[in-house]
RNA sequence: GCUCCCUUCGUCUAUCGGUUAGGACACCAGAUUUUCAAUUUGGUAAGGCGGGUUCAACUCCCGCAGGGAGCACCA
Protein backbone atom coordinates (compact mmCIF):
# COMPACT_ATOMS: atom_id res chain seq x y z
CA UNK A 1 0.00 0.00 0.00
CA UNK A 2 1.21 3.97 -0.85
CA UNK A 3 1.61 5.68 2.04
CA UNK A 4 -0.31 8.75 1.95
CA UNK A 5 1.32 11.82 0.41
CA UNK A 6 3.01 13.65 3.22
CA UNK A 7 1.14 16.55 3.66
CA UNK A 8 2.90 19.69 5.34
CA UNK A 9 1.30 20.30 8.74
CA UNK A 10 0.32 23.63 9.13
CA UNK A 11 1.86 26.54 11.65
CA UNK A 12 -0.13 29.10 12.74
CA UNK A 13 0.61 32.01 15.44
CA UNK A 14 -1.21 34.63 17.63
CA UNK A 15 1.13 37.40 18.05
CA UNK A 16 -0.18 39.80 20.62
CA UNK A 17 1.96 42.61 21.83
CA UNK A 18 2.32 43.37 25.32
CA UNK A 19 0.81 46.81 25.78
CA UNK A 20 -1.85 45.39 28.28
CA UNK A 21 -4.05 42.77 28.98
CA UNK A 22 -5.11 40.29 26.41
CA UNK A 23 -7.68 41.77 24.43
CA UNK A 24 -11.27 40.39 24.16
CA UNK A 25 -10.59 41.01 20.11
CA UNK A 26 -7.46 39.18 20.46
CA UNK A 27 -8.59 36.21 22.71
CA UNK A 28 -11.27 35.96 19.80
CA UNK A 29 -8.26 35.60 17.09
CA UNK A 30 -6.14 33.59 19.09
CA UNK A 31 -8.93 31.10 19.23
CA UNK A 32 -10.08 30.96 15.90
CA UNK A 33 -6.07 30.01 15.15
CA UNK A 34 -6.22 27.67 17.54
CA UNK A 35 -9.45 25.86 16.69
CA UNK A 36 -8.33 25.90 12.99
CA UNK A 37 -4.74 24.48 14.16
CA UNK A 38 -5.87 21.97 16.42
CA UNK A 39 -8.86 21.06 13.63
CA UNK A 40 -5.68 20.55 10.95
CA UNK A 41 -3.31 18.73 13.72
CA UNK A 42 -0.89 21.62 12.98
CA UNK A 43 1.44 23.49 15.31
CA UNK A 44 0.65 26.91 17.27
CA UNK A 45 3.04 29.51 17.82
CA UNK A 46 3.11 32.59 20.52
CA UNK A 47 4.61 35.59 19.35
CA UNK A 48 5.27 38.52 21.76
CA UNK A 49 5.34 41.97 19.48
CA UNK A 50 7.53 43.74 21.67
CA UNK A 51 9.66 46.15 19.58
CA UNK A 52 7.98 49.20 21.07
CA UNK A 53 10.37 49.35 24.07
CA UNK A 54 8.62 52.07 25.53
CA UNK A 55 4.85 50.46 26.28
CA UNK A 56 6.27 46.63 26.54
CA UNK A 57 5.99 45.10 29.90
CA UNK A 58 6.98 41.54 30.84
CA UNK A 59 4.28 42.13 33.60
CA UNK A 60 1.66 42.29 30.41
CA UNK A 61 3.44 39.13 28.47
CA UNK A 62 3.15 37.03 31.56
CA UNK A 63 -0.67 38.28 31.95
CA UNK A 64 -1.69 37.71 28.32
CA UNK A 65 -0.05 34.03 28.82
CA UNK A 66 -2.07 33.84 31.97
CA UNK A 67 -5.43 34.81 30.42
CA UNK A 68 -4.65 32.42 27.20
CA UNK A 69 -4.13 29.74 29.74
CA UNK A 70 -7.53 30.99 31.28
CA UNK A 71 -9.25 30.42 28.31
CA UNK A 72 -7.90 27.07 27.86
CA UNK A 73 -5.49 27.75 24.98
CA UNK A 74 -2.38 26.21 24.55
CA UNK A 75 0.73 26.68 22.28
CA UNK A 76 3.43 25.09 21.05
CA UNK A 77 7.03 25.83 22.04
CA UNK A 78 8.03 28.59 23.79
CA UNK A 79 6.83 32.22 23.15
CA UNK A 80 9.50 34.51 20.59
CA UNK A 81 9.81 37.69 21.43
CA UNK A 82 10.24 39.74 18.48
CA UNK A 83 12.47 42.13 19.66
CA UNK A 84 14.91 39.63 20.64
CA UNK A 85 14.99 38.90 16.60
CA UNK A 86 15.99 42.70 15.70
CA UNK A 87 19.30 41.87 14.30
CA UNK A 88 18.03 39.02 12.22
CA UNK A 89 15.86 42.00 10.56
CA UNK A 90 18.48 43.79 9.95
CA UNK A 91 20.26 41.23 8.04
CA UNK A 92 17.12 40.71 6.21
CA UNK A 93 17.18 44.56 5.32
CA UNK A 94 20.73 44.38 4.18
CA UNK A 95 20.11 42.04 2.29
CA UNK A 96 17.83 43.57 0.41
CA UNK A 97 19.46 46.77 0.45
CA UNK A 98 22.38 45.02 -1.24
CA UNK A 99 20.26 43.67 -3.98
CA UNK A 100 18.31 47.08 -4.90
CA UNK A 101 15.26 45.87 -3.88
CA UNK A 102 15.47 48.10 -0.95
CA UNK A 103 16.78 51.80 -0.68
CA UNK A 104 18.01 54.26 1.97
CA UNK A 105 15.50 57.51 2.05
CA UNK A 106 16.83 60.52 3.94
CA UNK A 107 13.56 62.15 4.56
CA UNK A 108 13.36 63.20 8.00
CA UNK A 109 9.99 62.17 9.90
CA UNK A 110 9.34 65.94 9.75
CA UNK A 111 9.77 66.19 6.11
CA UNK A 112 7.57 62.91 5.89
CA UNK A 113 5.03 64.62 8.17
CA UNK A 114 4.78 68.38 6.14
CA UNK A 115 3.91 66.56 2.89
CA UNK A 116 1.16 63.52 4.12
CA UNK A 117 -0.19 66.89 5.41
CA UNK A 118 -0.07 68.63 2.46
CA UNK A 119 -1.71 65.45 0.67
CA UNK A 120 -4.43 65.57 3.02
CA UNK A 121 -4.93 69.56 2.81
CA UNK A 122 -5.62 69.08 -0.88
CA UNK A 123 -7.34 65.97 -0.54
CA UNK A 124 -4.84 63.27 -2.54
CA UNK A 125 -4.18 59.92 -1.70
CA UNK A 126 -1.22 59.92 0.91
CA UNK A 127 1.66 58.57 -0.99
CA UNK A 128 4.83 59.56 -0.09
CA UNK A 129 7.27 59.16 -3.05
CA UNK A 130 10.61 59.37 -1.21
CA UNK A 131 12.94 61.68 -3.94
CA UNK A 132 15.86 59.09 -2.71
CA UNK A 133 14.04 56.30 -4.90
CA UNK A 134 15.97 57.12 -7.80
CA UNK A 135 18.70 59.80 -6.33
CA UNK A 136 22.60 59.34 -6.74
CA UNK A 137 23.31 58.14 -2.95
CA UNK A 138 26.39 60.89 -3.54
CA UNK A 139 24.42 63.31 -3.22
CA UNK A 140 22.81 62.36 0.25
CA UNK A 141 22.97 64.44 3.22
CA UNK A 142 26.00 63.89 6.03
CA UNK A 143 23.76 64.51 8.50
CA UNK A 144 20.62 62.61 8.29
CA UNK A 145 20.48 59.07 9.24
CA UNK A 146 18.77 57.29 6.94
CA UNK A 147 15.61 55.23 6.69
CA UNK A 148 15.48 51.60 4.66
CA UNK A 149 12.30 51.65 2.36
CA UNK A 150 11.20 49.14 0.06
CA UNK A 151 11.61 49.92 -4.05
CA UNK A 152 8.02 48.51 -4.23
CA UNK A 153 6.26 48.28 -7.81
CA UNK A 154 4.45 51.40 -8.68
CA UNK A 155 2.40 49.84 -11.89
CA UNK A 156 -0.18 47.18 -11.64
CA UNK A 157 -1.75 46.13 -8.10
CA UNK A 158 -0.55 43.96 -5.24
CA UNK A 159 -3.03 40.89 -4.66
CA UNK A 160 -3.91 39.24 -1.68
CA UNK A 161 -5.76 36.05 -1.80
CA UNK A 162 -7.77 35.82 1.48
CA UNK A 163 -9.27 32.50 2.68
CA UNK A 164 -12.18 34.88 4.41
CA UNK A 165 -11.98 37.66 1.84
CA UNK A 166 -11.37 36.06 -0.79
CA UNK A 167 -9.29 38.05 -3.85
CA UNK A 168 -8.49 41.32 -2.63
CA UNK A 169 -6.25 44.07 -5.10
CA UNK A 170 -4.44 46.91 -3.94
CA UNK A 171 -3.71 49.22 -6.94
CA UNK A 172 0.08 49.64 -6.20
CA UNK A 173 -0.02 53.47 -7.28
CA UNK A 174 -2.04 54.09 -3.85
CA UNK A 175 0.72 51.74 -1.75
CA UNK A 176 3.86 54.03 -0.48
CA UNK A 177 7.64 52.55 -0.51
CA UNK A 178 7.35 50.75 2.83
CA UNK A 179 9.61 51.33 5.43
CA UNK A 180 11.88 48.44 6.34
CA UNK A 181 13.96 49.96 9.04
CA UNK A 182 13.37 53.44 10.74
CA UNK A 183 16.41 55.91 10.90
CA UNK A 184 17.26 54.60 14.56
CA UNK A 185 17.74 50.65 12.70
CA UNK A 186 14.95 49.97 14.57
CA UNK A 187 12.64 47.45 11.91
CA UNK A 188 8.73 48.50 11.63
CA UNK A 189 6.81 46.45 11.99
CA UNK A 190 5.41 45.17 8.70
CA UNK A 191 9.11 44.01 7.90
CA UNK A 192 9.37 42.53 11.45
CA UNK A 193 6.14 40.49 11.04
CA UNK A 194 7.35 38.89 7.74
CA UNK A 195 10.75 38.31 8.13
CA UNK A 196 9.52 36.71 11.58
CA UNK A 197 6.56 34.60 10.15
CA UNK A 198 9.20 33.16 7.51
CA UNK A 199 11.60 32.13 9.93
CA UNK A 200 8.62 30.39 12.35
CA UNK A 201 7.62 28.54 9.27
CA UNK A 202 4.03 30.21 9.58
CA UNK A 203 2.14 28.65 6.66
CA UNK A 204 -1.49 30.14 7.86
CA UNK A 205 -1.88 33.76 9.03
CA UNK A 206 -5.12 33.87 10.77
CA UNK A 207 -5.92 37.45 12.17
CA UNK A 208 -8.35 40.34 12.76
CA UNK A 209 -9.89 42.26 9.52
CA UNK A 210 -7.91 45.46 10.61
CA UNK A 211 -4.65 43.83 9.21
CA UNK A 212 -6.05 43.33 5.98
CA UNK A 213 -4.81 46.44 3.86
CA UNK A 214 -0.99 45.08 5.70
CA UNK A 215 -1.15 42.22 4.07
CA UNK A 216 -1.18 43.50 0.69
CA UNK A 217 2.27 45.30 2.10
CA UNK A 218 3.56 42.44 3.39
CA UNK A 219 3.04 40.58 0.36
CA UNK A 220 5.20 43.24 -0.87
CA UNK A 221 7.69 42.17 1.47
CA UNK A 222 7.16 38.91 0.42
CA UNK A 223 7.80 39.23 -2.93
CA UNK A 224 10.94 41.54 -2.73
CA UNK A 225 12.72 38.76 -0.17
CA UNK A 226 11.44 35.60 -2.23
CA UNK A 227 9.59 33.77 -0.42
CA UNK A 228 7.12 31.79 -0.30
CA UNK A 229 3.71 33.75 0.79
CA UNK A 230 1.52 31.91 3.76
CA UNK A 231 -2.41 31.59 3.28
CA UNK A 232 -3.88 34.78 4.94
CA UNK A 233 -7.54 34.32 6.76
CA UNK A 234 -8.43 37.91 7.78
CA UNK A 235 -11.20 37.00 10.17
CA UNK A 236 -14.10 39.90 10.64
CA UNK A 237 -13.47 41.80 13.48
CA UNK A 238 -15.96 42.05 16.54
CA UNK A 239 -18.01 45.40 17.42
CA UNK A 240 -19.58 47.06 20.09
CA UNK A 241 -23.45 46.81 20.47
CA UNK A 242 -23.56 49.84 18.31
CA UNK A 243 -21.67 48.27 15.76
CA UNK A 244 -18.56 50.24 15.95
CA UNK A 245 -15.12 48.74 16.97
CA UNK A 246 -14.56 47.62 20.63
CA UNK A 247 -13.30 50.18 22.52
CA UNK A 248 -13.50 51.68 26.32
CA UNK A 249 -16.80 52.92 25.75
CA UNK A 250 -18.46 49.32 25.30
CA UNK A 251 -17.14 48.42 28.85
CA UNK A 252 -15.14 45.51 29.45
CA UNK A 253 -12.18 44.92 27.01
CA UNK A 254 -9.53 42.76 29.01
CA UNK A 255 -9.53 38.82 29.53
CA UNK A 256 -8.90 39.59 33.33
CA UNK A 257 -12.17 41.88 33.73
CA UNK A 258 -14.07 38.43 31.60
CA UNK A 259 -13.27 36.18 34.35
CA UNK A 260 -13.95 38.90 36.94
CA UNK A 261 -17.06 39.77 35.71
CA UNK A 262 -17.70 35.80 36.42
CA UNK A 263 -17.84 34.11 32.61
CA UNK A 264 -16.46 30.78 32.18
CA UNK A 265 -13.74 29.85 29.29
CA UNK A 266 -16.18 27.62 27.78
CA UNK A 267 -18.72 29.59 27.17
CA UNK A 268 -16.29 32.50 26.10
CA UNK A 269 -14.85 30.03 23.73
CA UNK A 270 -18.31 28.36 22.08
CA UNK A 271 -19.84 32.51 22.39
CA UNK A 272 -16.51 33.84 20.05
CA UNK A 273 -16.95 30.62 18.12
CA UNK A 274 -20.22 31.72 17.27
CA UNK A 275 -19.55 35.14 15.92
CA UNK A 276 -18.47 34.90 11.96
CA UNK A 277 -18.96 31.29 11.95
CA UNK A 278 -21.51 28.49 12.76
CA UNK A 279 -22.16 24.85 11.75
CA UNK A 280 -25.67 24.62 10.91
CA UNK A 281 -27.78 25.40 13.62
CA UNK A 282 -25.42 24.51 16.36
CA UNK A 283 -25.54 26.54 19.19
CA UNK A 284 -23.94 25.21 22.00
CA UNK A 285 -21.06 22.75 21.62
CA UNK A 286 -17.59 21.44 23.00
CA UNK A 287 -14.54 22.26 22.08
CA UNK A 288 -14.04 18.65 20.71
CA UNK A 289 -17.16 19.65 18.59
CA UNK A 290 -15.72 22.55 18.03
CA UNK A 291 -12.28 21.75 16.31
CA UNK A 292 -13.89 18.68 14.63
CA UNK A 293 -15.93 20.87 13.17
CA UNK A 294 -14.02 24.40 12.51
CA UNK A 295 -13.12 25.24 9.20
CA UNK A 296 -12.22 28.41 7.52
CA UNK A 297 -13.77 28.25 4.57
CA UNK A 298 -16.91 28.57 7.03
CA UNK A 299 -16.09 31.57 8.36
CA UNK A 300 -17.81 34.78 7.44
CA UNK A 301 -16.93 37.74 6.27
CA UNK A 302 -19.13 40.51 8.26
CA UNK A 303 -18.63 42.07 11.32
CA UNK A 304 -20.95 40.75 14.39
CA UNK A 305 -22.08 42.82 17.55
CA UNK A 306 -20.97 41.73 20.63
CA UNK A 307 -24.00 40.36 22.81
CA UNK A 308 -23.73 40.16 26.60
CA UNK A 309 -27.07 39.18 26.85
CA UNK A 310 -26.12 35.97 24.90
CA UNK A 311 -22.77 35.64 26.38
CA UNK A 312 -24.55 35.35 29.50
CA UNK A 313 -27.29 32.47 28.35
CA UNK A 314 -24.65 30.62 27.59
CA UNK A 315 -22.92 30.95 30.78
CA UNK A 316 -25.69 30.45 32.23
CA UNK A 317 -25.42 26.67 30.31
CA UNK A 318 -22.01 26.06 31.11
CA UNK A 319 -22.72 27.08 35.14
CA UNK A 320 -25.02 24.14 35.44
CA UNK A 321 -23.20 21.92 32.88
CA UNK A 322 -20.02 22.09 34.87
CA UNK A 323 -19.81 20.10 37.95
CA UNK A 324 -19.32 21.56 41.71
CA UNK A 325 -15.88 21.20 42.70
CA UNK A 326 -14.83 22.40 39.25
CA UNK A 327 -17.61 25.73 39.96
CA UNK A 328 -15.70 26.62 43.32
CA UNK A 329 -12.61 26.83 41.48
CA UNK A 330 -13.67 29.24 39.13
CA UNK A 331 -15.31 30.90 41.65
CA UNK A 332 -12.31 31.30 43.67
CA UNK A 333 -10.45 32.82 40.26
CA UNK A 334 -12.89 35.32 39.81
CA UNK A 335 -13.53 36.99 42.64
CA UNK A 336 -10.16 38.28 43.75
CA UNK A 337 -10.22 40.49 40.26
CA UNK A 338 -13.33 42.49 41.53
CA UNK A 339 -12.63 45.53 42.83
CA UNK A 340 -14.93 47.31 45.11
CA UNK A 341 -17.91 48.85 44.40
CA UNK A 342 -16.95 52.66 44.71
CA UNK A 343 -14.29 51.99 41.90
CA UNK A 344 -16.32 49.60 39.52
CA UNK A 345 -18.82 52.91 39.78
CA UNK A 346 -16.07 55.05 39.21
CA UNK A 347 -14.48 52.95 35.93
CA UNK A 348 -17.77 52.61 34.51
CA UNK A 349 -17.94 54.54 31.35
CA UNK A 350 -21.27 56.17 31.54
CA UNK A 351 -22.31 55.04 28.15
CA UNK A 352 -22.52 51.26 29.74
CA UNK A 353 -25.39 49.92 31.67
CA UNK A 354 -24.83 48.75 35.07
CA UNK A 355 -26.54 46.01 34.47
CA UNK A 356 -24.24 44.60 32.07
CA UNK A 357 -21.31 44.40 34.80
CA UNK A 358 -22.46 40.98 36.73
CA UNK A 359 -19.26 42.24 38.64
CA UNK A 360 -20.67 45.83 39.48
CA UNK A 361 -23.88 44.45 40.50
CA UNK A 362 -22.64 41.91 43.11
CA UNK A 363 -20.28 44.85 44.77
CA UNK A 364 -23.75 46.79 44.91
CA UNK A 365 -25.43 44.08 46.75
CA UNK A 366 -22.74 42.87 49.25
CA UNK A 367 -22.44 46.88 50.00
CA UNK A 368 -25.57 46.87 50.80
CA UNK A 369 -25.66 43.44 52.74
CA UNK A 370 -22.02 43.63 54.82
CA UNK A 371 -20.70 46.84 54.02
CA UNK A 372 -17.34 45.84 56.02
CA UNK A 373 -16.83 43.90 53.18
CA UNK A 374 -14.81 45.61 50.61
CA UNK A 375 -13.47 44.08 47.32
CA UNK A 376 -14.20 40.37 45.45
CA UNK A 377 -10.98 39.03 47.65
CA UNK A 378 -12.41 39.95 50.75
CA UNK A 379 -16.17 38.39 49.75
CA UNK A 380 -13.90 35.24 48.74
CA UNK A 381 -12.13 35.40 52.20
CA UNK A 382 -15.48 35.90 53.78
CA UNK A 383 -16.80 32.84 52.40
CA UNK A 384 -13.86 30.94 52.83
CA UNK A 385 -13.84 32.11 56.52
CA UNK A 386 -17.96 30.69 56.66
CA UNK A 387 -16.42 27.23 55.27
CA UNK A 388 -15.56 26.44 51.88
CA UNK A 389 -17.89 23.63 52.04
CA UNK A 390 -20.99 25.61 53.12
CA UNK A 391 -20.61 27.17 49.81
CA UNK A 392 -20.24 23.90 48.52
CA UNK A 393 -23.34 22.70 49.82
CA UNK A 394 -25.47 25.57 48.50
CA UNK A 395 -23.81 25.14 44.87
CA UNK A 396 -26.43 23.26 43.99
CA UNK A 397 -29.39 25.09 44.30
CA UNK A 398 -27.09 27.78 43.38
CA UNK A 399 -25.80 27.19 39.89
CA UNK A 400 -29.62 26.63 38.59
CA UNK A 401 -30.47 30.91 38.62
CA UNK A 402 -27.39 31.92 37.99
CA UNK A 403 -26.05 33.45 34.36
CA UNK A 404 -22.31 34.29 35.91
CA UNK A 405 -20.05 33.78 38.34
CA UNK A 406 -21.05 36.52 40.24
CA UNK A 407 -24.58 36.04 40.37
CA UNK A 408 -24.08 32.94 42.02
CA UNK A 409 -21.62 34.45 44.57
CA UNK A 410 -24.88 37.20 44.89
CA UNK A 411 -26.67 34.08 45.55
CA UNK A 412 -24.54 32.91 48.42
CA UNK A 413 -24.82 35.93 49.95
CA UNK A 414 -27.27 34.49 52.76
CA UNK A 415 -24.64 32.46 54.09
CA UNK A 416 -22.01 35.15 55.31
CA UNK A 417 -24.96 37.53 56.49
CA UNK A 418 -24.37 38.91 60.10
CA UNK A 419 -27.03 38.33 62.56
CA UNK A 420 -28.82 39.48 63.15
CA UNK A 421 -29.94 40.06 59.65
CA UNK A 422 -30.59 43.39 58.03
CA UNK A 423 -34.03 43.20 55.69
CA UNK A 424 -34.67 44.87 53.24
CA UNK A 425 -37.85 46.67 52.83
CA UNK A 426 -39.85 43.80 50.66
CA UNK A 427 -38.12 41.52 53.07
CA UNK A 428 -39.55 43.47 56.01
CA UNK A 429 -42.85 43.10 55.28
CA UNK A 430 -42.96 39.54 54.42
CA UNK A 431 -42.13 38.74 58.38
CA UNK A 432 -44.42 41.19 59.82
CA UNK A 433 -48.14 41.08 60.92
CA UNK A 434 -49.58 37.62 60.24
CA UNK A 435 -46.11 36.50 59.56
CA UNK A 436 -45.04 36.67 63.51
CA UNK A 437 -47.13 33.79 64.49
CA UNK A 438 -46.48 31.47 61.96
CA UNK A 439 -42.89 31.69 62.06
CA UNK A 440 -42.85 31.18 66.17
CA UNK A 441 -44.96 27.59 65.47
CA UNK A 442 -42.61 27.21 62.74
CA UNK A 443 -39.63 27.66 65.16
CA UNK A 444 -41.25 25.11 67.80
CA UNK A 445 -41.81 22.45 65.28
CA UNK A 446 -38.42 22.81 63.39
CA UNK A 447 -36.48 22.86 67.05
CA UNK A 448 -37.86 19.06 67.47
CA UNK A 449 -37.32 18.17 63.55
CA UNK A 450 -35.21 14.72 63.70
CA UNK A 451 -33.81 15.22 60.53
CA UNK A 452 -32.27 18.08 58.99
CA UNK A 453 -32.49 17.74 55.56
CA UNK A 454 -34.54 20.27 52.55
CA UNK A 455 -36.96 17.31 51.89
CA UNK A 456 -37.54 16.61 55.60
CA UNK A 457 -37.91 20.36 56.72
CA UNK A 458 -40.15 20.91 53.40
CA UNK A 459 -42.21 17.78 54.86
CA UNK A 460 -42.66 20.19 58.16
CA UNK A 461 -43.61 22.96 56.64
CA UNK A 462 -46.10 21.71 54.36
CA UNK A 463 -47.60 19.94 57.46
CA UNK A 464 -48.28 22.88 59.18
CA UNK A 465 -49.50 24.50 55.69
CA UNK A 466 -52.34 21.52 55.45
CA UNK A 467 -53.06 22.27 59.15
CA UNK A 468 -53.44 25.79 59.54
CA UNK A 469 -54.80 26.31 55.66
CA UNK A 470 -52.78 28.39 54.42
CA UNK A 471 -50.73 27.93 51.17
CA UNK A 472 -47.54 27.15 51.16
CA UNK A 473 -46.27 30.18 49.65
CA UNK A 474 -47.70 32.03 52.80
CA UNK A 475 -45.15 30.10 55.04
CA UNK A 476 -42.34 30.22 52.38
CA UNK A 477 -42.04 33.65 51.92
CA UNK A 478 -41.30 34.67 55.94
CA UNK A 479 -38.93 31.81 56.11
CA UNK A 480 -37.33 33.55 53.23
CA UNK A 481 -37.38 36.69 54.14
CA UNK A 482 -36.12 35.77 57.80
CA UNK A 483 -33.14 33.32 56.49
CA UNK A 484 -31.92 35.46 53.27
CA UNK A 485 -33.26 39.37 54.08
CA UNK A 486 -34.41 39.20 50.70
CA UNK A 487 -37.60 38.26 48.50
CA UNK A 488 -35.74 36.72 45.97
CA UNK A 489 -33.31 33.83 47.13
CA UNK A 490 -32.22 30.41 46.48
CA UNK A 491 -34.85 27.86 47.68
CA UNK A 492 -36.09 27.81 51.08
CA UNK A 493 -35.30 24.22 52.12
CA UNK A 494 -32.59 24.55 50.42
CA UNK A 495 -31.14 27.85 52.46
CA UNK A 496 -32.28 25.83 55.33
CA UNK A 497 -30.14 22.71 54.53
CA UNK A 498 -27.17 24.68 54.22
CA UNK A 499 -27.61 27.00 57.51
CA UNK A 500 -27.99 24.25 59.42
CA UNK A 501 -30.31 24.09 62.58
CA UNK A 502 -28.93 26.12 64.48
CA UNK A 503 -28.50 29.13 62.41
CA UNK A 504 -31.72 28.94 60.96
CA UNK A 505 -33.27 28.39 64.28
CA UNK A 506 -31.65 31.58 65.24
CA UNK A 507 -31.94 33.87 62.41
CA UNK A 508 -35.75 33.25 62.78
CA UNK A 509 -35.64 33.78 66.08
CA UNK A 510 -34.04 37.36 65.42
CA UNK A 511 -37.37 38.36 63.44
CA UNK A 512 -39.79 36.98 66.03
CA UNK A 513 -38.08 38.30 69.13
C1' G B 1 -10.12 62.56 1.08
C1' C B 2 -7.99 57.81 -0.74
C1' U B 3 -7.93 52.24 -0.49
C1' C B 4 -10.33 47.87 1.08
C1' C B 5 -14.41 45.12 3.34
C1' C B 6 -19.51 44.34 4.77
C1' U B 7 -25.32 44.51 4.33
C1' U B 8 -31.19 37.95 6.00
C1' C B 9 -35.75 38.83 12.27
C1' G B 10 -33.53 43.86 17.63
C1' U B 11 -28.73 40.50 17.96
C1' C B 12 -25.74 35.96 16.25
C1' U B 13 -26.67 33.12 12.05
C1' A B 14 -28.74 28.88 8.20
C1' U B 15 -29.87 29.13 3.06
C1' C B 16 -25.54 28.43 -1.73
C1' G B 17 -31.34 29.93 -8.34
C1' G B 18 -37.23 27.06 -7.16
C1' U B 19 -38.08 26.63 1.05
C1' U B 20 -44.68 28.36 4.31
C1' A B 21 -36.80 31.90 4.37
C1' G B 22 -34.81 27.54 9.37
C1' G B 23 -32.33 27.82 14.30
C1' A B 24 -30.40 30.44 18.75
C1' C B 25 -30.52 34.79 22.17
C1' A B 26 -33.90 38.62 23.43
C1' C B 27 -39.13 39.81 23.65
C1' C B 28 -44.61 38.45 24.40
C1' A B 29 -48.32 34.76 26.11
C1' G B 30 -49.50 29.90 28.50
C1' A B 31 -47.93 25.54 31.59
C1' U B 32 -45.04 24.38 36.02
C1' U B 33 -43.88 26.69 40.79
C1' U B 34 -42.26 28.40 48.05
C1' U B 35 -39.46 33.63 45.53
C1' C B 36 -36.11 33.96 41.51
C1' A B 37 -34.52 30.91 38.03
C1' A B 38 -34.52 26.41 35.31
C1' U B 39 -37.75 23.51 32.29
C1' U B 40 -41.73 23.35 28.70
C1' U B 41 -45.69 24.86 24.89
C1' G B 42 -46.94 28.58 21.55
C1' G B 43 -46.30 33.52 19.34
C1' U B 44 -44.34 38.39 17.24
C1' A B 45 -40.19 39.40 14.08
C1' A B 46 -35.85 39.52 8.42
C1' G B 47 -33.32 39.41 2.77
C1' G B 48 -31.16 48.24 2.67
C1' C B 49 -32.78 50.62 -2.09
C1' G B 50 -32.72 50.74 -7.62
C1' G B 51 -31.56 48.37 -12.00
C1' G B 52 -30.30 44.04 -14.80
C1' U B 53 -29.48 38.33 -16.02
C1' U B 54 -33.08 34.19 -15.71
C1' C B 55 -39.01 30.53 -16.74
C1' A B 56 -37.50 31.58 -11.58
C1' A B 57 -33.19 35.61 -7.33
C1' C B 58 -32.11 36.49 -0.47
C1' U B 59 -28.93 33.66 -3.59
C1' C B 60 -25.47 35.88 -9.90
C1' C B 61 -24.03 41.07 -12.14
C1' C B 62 -24.08 46.59 -11.92
C1' G B 63 -25.24 51.13 -9.41
C1' C B 64 -26.73 53.76 -5.03
C1' A B 65 -27.28 54.22 0.13
C1' G B 66 -25.78 52.87 4.90
C1' G B 67 -22.11 50.66 8.14
C1' G B 68 -17.01 49.21 9.19
C1' A B 69 -11.64 48.96 8.76
C1' G B 70 -7.00 50.82 7.10
C1' C B 71 -4.15 54.99 5.32
C1' A B 72 2.80 56.42 10.97
C1' C B 73 10.22 56.14 10.99
C1' C B 74 2.77 52.37 16.51
C1' A B 75 1.93 47.46 16.78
Amino acid sequence: MKPAPAMKPIVTRFAPSPTGALHIGGARTALFNWLYTKHMGGKFLLRIEDTDRERSKDAYTAGILDSLTWMGIDWDGEPVSQFSRVKRHQEVAAQLLAEGKAYRCYLTKDETDKMREELVAQKLPQVILSPWRDADPETAPKDVKPSIRLRAAREGATLVNDLVQGDVAFPNKDLDDLIVVRSDGIPTYNFAVVVDDHDMGVTHIIRGADHLTNAGRQTQVYQACGWELPAFAHIPLVHGPDGAKLSKRHGAQGAPEFRAMGYLPAALRNYFARLAWSHGDDEIFSTEQAIAWFDIKDVGKSAGRFDYVKLADLNGHYIRATPDGELLGHMARCLPGIATYGDLVAALDPKVKPETRPDLMLMKAVAEFRPDIKTGADLLAAFQAKGWDKLAAALPSLKERAKTMCEMAQGALYLIAERPLKLDAKAQKQVEGEAKPALLALIAKLSAANDWNATALEAIVRQQADETGTKLGNLAQPLRAALAGRTVSPPVFDMMAVLGREETLARLRDQTA
